[in-house]
DNA sequence: GATTAATTGACAGTATACTGACAATATAGC
DNA sequence: GCTATATTGTCAGTATACTGTCAATTAATC
């Protein structure tokens, strides 16, 4: 059976899950930048300083790969972190197109220090429910997202581009 | 006491609420664009479209209010749905700065068709979780959403927004 | 080993966000 | 009624995304 057409009322904006995420990334951004005003770095930028600190000598597709940013965009996110002498891109001497990622002394030592006001930003947007609902919020919120992995331009690659580091052929 | 610190792993990003809003919010837009193909709209422009269809003669300040989208960004959307001729933008008579905001016949006429295809994009994000399951995520990020409205940098004002329209003094 | 494929980084073009500023205009307070 | 304040639209500057393209380089295939 066809179903009735939707009203078209602003309740078809406001119960969209879409509309919801929307606001909520916005939310989140905004706590974040407020939390970690005095280390002038963006919610991208510290998930990069995280990954290449996790794995140093990254190059930027794999990068992508292991935060699910997108590649085009991480070319000047990769160059603002450079310019604040948070990172080195060094040229492989395996591979003449890519260039290796390290943190810098002080990008190894923001990222120690701005971790407790990300943590405190990451609490404070899900603060306003109950801690038993916060709970089933992330546990579905993670599901969804794995499950919809594919649907996104950028699939997160965790496993891949770990693949290839550290090896010799 | 103290909490222990956070340690630097690719997990303080991966459990971050915001980061996994970031992601939904990409794969959202996404699956938006995908079923939307078709008619070349963004899901900002759909929104902005119901948003003048529900309230027609609305200013884009109170347009930005009631579906809690930037006013500064604003500008620009609504320069390119008039570009194509799916909004009309008329000078207030009683108020020299104001323009105000109604649907073309073209711009109703888009929004009816557009609605099935808005549908299920919306269903195909969720669809990876059991139908109880999305109950719950939708309720918990509903009421998330509301609660932290006044942290984001243009809360929803769907009432405010209204009493001023079609109003004498 | 020469041709074809794929990969990497880069770039141009468009769209959304946010900050902060500005001129024109309205409103409030006195 | 005049002045201080607020509002409206706009713009410049920065940052993130996505599409599509490109040259350089590497890998795969025959």
């Amino acid at each position: 059976m066809p179903s009735k057409p939707t009203p078209i009322t602003m309740d078809a904006v406001y119960t969209a899950p879409g509309y919801l995420f929307r606001r909520m990334q916005q939310i989140a951004v905004a706590l974040f930048m407020e939390e970690c005003r005095a280390f002038d770095l963006t919610p991208v930028q510290y998930g990069s300083l995280i990954a290449i600190h996790t794995h140093p000598g990254i190059d930027a597709t794999r990068l992508s790969a292991v935060i699910a940013f997108d590649r085009s965009t991480l070319g000047s996110v990769i160059e603002r972190l450079e310019s604040k002498k948070l990172i080195d891109r060094k040229p492989s001497p395996e591979d003449k197109r890519v260039k290796l990622l390290y943190l810098t002394r002080a990008g190894a030592a923001i990222l120690r220090d701005i971790m407790p006001s990300v943590e405190k930003a990451q609490a404070r947007m899900l603060q306003p429910l109950k801690p038993a609902d916060r709970k089933v919020l992330l546990t579905l919120l993670t599901q969804l997202v794995d499950l919809n992995n594919e649907a996104s331009r950028v699939p997160l690659r965790a496993e891949d581009a770990l693949e290839h580091l550290g090896k010799v052929g």
